[in-house]
DNA sequence: AGATAATGTCATGAG
DNA sequence: GACTCATGACATTAT
């Protein structure tokens, strides 16, 4: 039985907590307030006095000492700690490291790009790798270019990284309800699938031909690269057959790039930059593993392609990307930047962790930011429409919102991180530019509007000084005592008062009906009124009546020394106020009086067992007043243990409705973490997305030209220094690392 | 008079 | 086994 209450009390309180969560607002309250006097009456209950539960010790109890094991307190108790217990679950929600993992997301912005954007061709190339990391589900998935906003966000949400290793099944229930919540902002589980982003680069294979001619390498345009494309036998996926230079795996230290930069003169500014530049995250697929490449070298942050419809394998998916994502949080975003100067305004504005390996190599800060660190503003929002270099070639690599970087943040890969999803192809060109920033416009709009309403609603919902209020009273009811037994003088007085005079035809129906007392005064009123005695006072006629506990007694015994004097009332008004005390007596009373029942309703039921026989044993009583004696303590005592009951369960929803509140403050309180965390993951990817174009733009070979994007790209090793690596390596590793996920889940 | 809420009662199970 | 309590279900009463 109470397993079973345990377990409806809890169904309750998670079916509550998650209709909150989902929106539907548990409206408590405006029950609670516009049946305030009736619910006090129940809560507080006239047996109140008699029960076991400590209604005035609530406050004191969350310790769980001295909590009657059958007091609601206990449930409180629970209910409290399982809460906080959730609540602190809520904590474990590490939203930066949330936030980092929606970079997971591949989106490109439309309308980033010109149009004219060169060697689109190449975008091909990434789309490919991209079709042979979804897999063969992916092809059934639709462009969702759409979720683009709701993406990053979801991701935030969706892959916090698990604290603690041994979550429990309410953690992951509450991680799972605070996911779809996310959900319900936009955010779609999608952003575990690549098949859309091969959506994405399936635009951008069709975007590919109109840009061709406009690749701006010498000698290598996107046609003859497109030419090379091989088809992997296994995937179906085109790759490079060969990438010019690139199989002598050229890695240079980003020292040596800058020193070829330094050779190389101020060419920066009028290098061009193909804007099809794939990251080593969308590498294109190919068995051959290059020697000497490094495993390391790669982020082993990408995941493998799972069905969205297996949550389970969707969680374990989560838990393993949040751990990835737990780690290059705390090793890429610190080890990939670079130790700058004290004062160092880029060092100020990244928040780079100092002493980083890459510091120990090469100084990127000197190398990429001499003659072009004020042209570009880290922080300002300009920065998306800003050149880099001035010039118009190298325009489009700048992304033109600040969220389009489809790479993994915190990825060792820099090709990835770095290069704007505008390099990753030309489908951004045509892909229209209706597009909005999808992590812009979800943090500045459904973001912002849902913690606004949030708050909104929080603040227009629950009021907890109703709940202190309510246990103010509870602390004040402890005060009054109902012991009918304890009270005679005035039940005396009010008998007196209200029907009790020299009338005969009172007196001959009392003696008729033998020793039955006033007791419905006291079973209706002290019901009604157990709590606040300031109510009997509202009711005039029941102001001597609130303590009636003499009864089933014959008149003879009463005071009549406290009786008014009888002129004073007119037989009408007592005869009213007879039928009036008649009517408000129970049947048990009635039934006491006409049975004789020579004690009060109110001893028979509240008495203990003993002194309940003792009092029995004085009486020689027939076998039909025992009985019904039985019976008026039986269903007198089940009446107030109903009247507990229901004040428990009106107390459990109380205390779930405040919980709800709780948990609502909490989720907005998370959510405007994780929008803070999402402004600045942003403005330092796109510090980050600079700096790569700045320095990969400034870097020369030996005969003086710049690097293709297409060819090169910049990779952060283990060792903190940074290679410049053909890009057929970089992602070949890239697949490599995508594989090792998928491994480890088998 | 009907709807609804509040309250009472019974049956049942558990401690 | 008697007693008490809790509670669902139903009945009754009150509004």
């Amino acid at each position: 039985m109470l397993s079973l209450k345990k377990y409806l009390t809890e169904g309750l309180l998670q079916f509550t907590i998650l209709l909150s969560l989902i929106g539907v607002r548990v409206d408590v309250d405006t029950y609670l307030t516009s049946q305030l006097p009736p619910l006090r009456e129940i809560i507080l209950g006239p047996s109140s006095a008699y029960t076991q539960t400590q209604f005035h010790n609530l406050r004191n109890t969350l310790d769980g000492y001295g909590i009657h094991p059958k007091s609601i307190d206990l449930d409180n108790y629970f209910t409290a700690r399982r809460l906080l217990s959730q609540v602190r679950a809520l904590d474990r929600f590490q939203v930066p490291t949330t936030e980092v993992n929606a970079w997971l997301v591949h989106r490109d912005p439309e309308g980033s790009v010109s149009g004219s954007q060169p060697s689109s061709g190449l975008a091909l190339e990434s789309s490919s790798g991209l079709q042979d990391v979804t897999g063969p589900d992916n092809g059934v998935r639709e462009s969702e270019t759409e979720q683009g906003f709701s993406e990053d966000l979801e991701d935030l949400g969706a892959v916090a990284p698990p604290v603690s290793g041994d979550l429990t099944k309410e953690d992951i229930d509450l991680i799972d309800i605070l996911w779809r919540q996310d959900i319900d902002l936009g955010a779609g589980r999608e952003i575990f699938d690549y098949s859309h982003r091969q959506k994405e680069q399936d635009v951008d294979k069709e975007l590919q031909g109109g840009a061709e001619q406009e690749d701006t390498w010498p000698g290598e345009g996107a046609e003859a690269l497109a030419r090379n494309l091989l088809v992997d036998g296994e995937t179906g996926e085109s790759f490079p057959a060969q990438v010019p230079g690139g199989e002598d795996q050229t890695a240079l230290s980003l020292e040596e790039c800058l020193r070829l930069l330094e050779a190389t003169c101020p060419f920066g500014e009028n290098a061009e930059f193909p804007a099809d530049i794939s990251s080593i995250t969308e590498a294109v697929p190919s068995e051959s593993e290059p020697p000497g490449l490094q495993n390391n070298l790669l982020s082993p942050l990408l995941t493998g392609t799972e069905s969205p419809f297996d949550l389970e394998q969707q969680w374990q998916d989560l838990m393993s990307i949040m751990e990835m994502q737990a780690m290059e949080v705390n090793t890429s975003t610190s080890e990939i930047l670079y130790d700058a100067p004290p004062g160092d305004p880029l060092s100020t504005n990244y928040s780079l962790a100092p002493n980083t390996p890459i510091n120990q190599n090469v100084s990127l800060h000197q190398a990429s930011l001499g003659g072009c660190s004020q042209d570009f503003s880290l922080f300002s929002p300009e920065v998306e429409s800003l050149p880099v270099a001035g010039s118009s070639t190298l325009l489009p690599l700048v992304p033109s919102n600040s969220t389009s970087l489809n790479s993994t943040f915190g990825s060792t890969n820099l090709a990835g991180l770095f290069f704007p999803p505008q390099l990753n192809g030309t489908a951004n060109d045509t892909a229209g530019p209706e597009l909005p920033d999808p992590l812009g416009g979800l943090l500045d709009e459904a973001m912002l509007d849902e913690i606004s309403l949030m708050d909104l609603a929080i603040e227009e919902g629950f009021n907890p000084v109703q709940a202190s209020q309510l246990e103010e009273e509870f602390d004040s009811d402890s005060g009054l005592s109902l012991d009918s037994s304890h009270s005679p003088s005035s039940l005396s007085s009010s008998e007196g008062a209200v029907g009790y005079s020299s009338d005969s035809e009172t007196l001959d129906l009392e003696e008729a009906e033998g020793a039955v007392g006033y007791q419905p005064e006291y079973s209706k009123f002290c019901r009604m009124s157990y709590q606040d005695p300031a109510q009997l006072s509202c009711l005039p006629y029941l102001e001597h009546v609130g303590h009636n506990h003499t009864y089933n007694m014959a008149p003879s015994a009463l005071d009549s020394a406290d009786l008014p004097p009888p002129s004073t009332l007119k037989k009408g008004s007592k005869e009213k106020q007879a039928d009036f005390l008649d009517k408000q007596m129970s049947r048990d009373e009635h039934r006491a009086r006409a049975m004789k029942i020579p004690f009060t309703n109110d001893k028979i039921i509240n008495l203990p067992v003993e002194e309940f026989n003792e009092l029995l044993s004085k009486y020689q009583l027939s076998e039909a007043q025992l009985s019904l004696i039985r019976d008026i303590r039986r269903r007198g005592k089940n009446k107030m243990a109903a009247q507990n009951c229901r004040k428990r369960k009106l107390d459990t929803i109380l205390n779930l409705e405040r919980d709800v509140e709780d948990l609502q403050r909490d989720k907005a309180r998370l959510l405007r973490e994780k929008v803070e965390f999402l402004r600045s993951l942003r403005q330092m990817k796109q510090k980050v997305q600079s700096l790569y174009q700045e320095v990969f733009g400034r870097l020369r070979d030996e005969n003086g030209r710049p690097y293709s994007p297409s060819q090169y790209a910049l990779q952060y090793a283990g060792d903190g220094s940074v290679l410049l690596i053909p890009r057929t390596l970089a992602d070949q590793q890239a697949r490599r690392q995508e594989r090792k996920p998928k491994d480890r889940r088998k």
